[in-house]
DNA sequence: TTGACTCCCATAAATTACCATGATATCCCA
DNA sequence: TGGGATATCATGGTAATTTATGGGAGTCAA
């Protein structure tokens, strides 16, 4: 079973002591970037060290969805979503739109839009996901997807795209800490 | 702030809010200058003054991402890029801003992007880890390496390319004093 | 039946745990 | 203060696990 499986990876993370797990928050920590293949079932491997960000959840899988505004699928853990959720409605029962204040804009609908657009993605029992049809063309995926940890949630890209943006983004970050220099 | 601060642009560019001063602080102090060898299997013992610096933390190593502008390797603790991130969506969750943490336009993409091009390195029972390829020959490193302190995190180097750094250094210092006037 | 999907098993390669050793450095006690 | 006993550290090798990956058998639905 795939509780099994996680179990394994997390014993032999923290092996020796159980130290009390950082419950405090729904936050897990997506680092770093990995290349796994999608085979003819259009199985892919979430990384290991993804799926043992994952393993205090009670679903064991991810939510996946189409980005808005990039080529790829984004990724996140349900805990994460349930968490946008409860702010969401916290947020319109208390009445104040903080982001029309603060970025002049409504958000008003896209948590909404992000669960109808949502895929529920359950781990097998080797920690694989069947990557949907749909996400895939999106992002340009085929045989190969390349995922990328941003933190508090990831992506999946087309291998080639993603090289292709991490330039970009390196370049922009070089350019910025080249330019504003030191103090 | 460090005196080598010239050089310390990377962190100190988002590290603003992560001044030294602050009780619970997650940041370590990383001191002096070590030469340790590179075994067959890429790794490397880190430093125990290191290793003692970062023992209070949860996850026993490193992380590590090369250098945007130096031909290095980047080291900090865990708990240093959790707090990031922390603090980060925090912000953008206590804001309202769903957006950023739902499609992650971030304005800055900083914390973001070091999240992707770092790598979490764990400590083996001897306090080695193990450096990832691409960091190695990024930083030019084969079978030696050499540890830089640089107060809240830290730098691996080929030692032959930080030798040279620091003579360059050196120099430049010299030239600056003489141009100023002697002492 | 076909096709889509889930479960289960197999395996090669990569990763990690585990044990061993020499070299320093540190301590302790007469 | 000498000098052996003890710890720590850096380093090396091997064994045992995990991981990523592939494929087959069974299920369910049209």
């Amino acid at each position: 079973m795939s509780q099994n499986c996680i179990r394994d990876v997390e014993l032999c993370r923290f092996s020796g002591s159980v130290e009390p797990e950082e419950a405090d928050s729904p936050v897990s920590s997506f680092i770093s970037t990995y290349e796994n293949k999608v085979d003819r079932k259009g199985r892919v491997s979430v990384p290991a060290a993804f799926r043992a960000a994952l393993a205090s959840e009670q679903f064991q899988g991810i939510i996946a969805y189409q980005s808005l505004i990039e080529p790829a699928i984004e990724g996140i853990g349900r805990a994460m979503l349930d968490e946008l959720n409860r702010r969401r409605l916290d947020q319109s029962l208390d009445g104040g739109d903080f982001a029309q204040t603060l970025i002049g804009r409504s958000d008003d609908g896209l948590v909404e839009t992000i669960m109808s657009i949502s895929h529920e993605l359950a781990f097998d029992s080797e920690g694989r996901i069947i990557l949907p049809q749909r996400l895939c063309e999106h992002a340009g995926i085929e045989d190969r997807a390349t995922f990328v940890g941003r933190g508090s949630r990831f992506q999946i890209w087309s291998p080639e795209r993603h090289a292709a943006r991490q330039a970009a983004e390196l370049d922009a970050l070089r350019a910025r800490l080249t330019e504003d220099g030191p103090q």
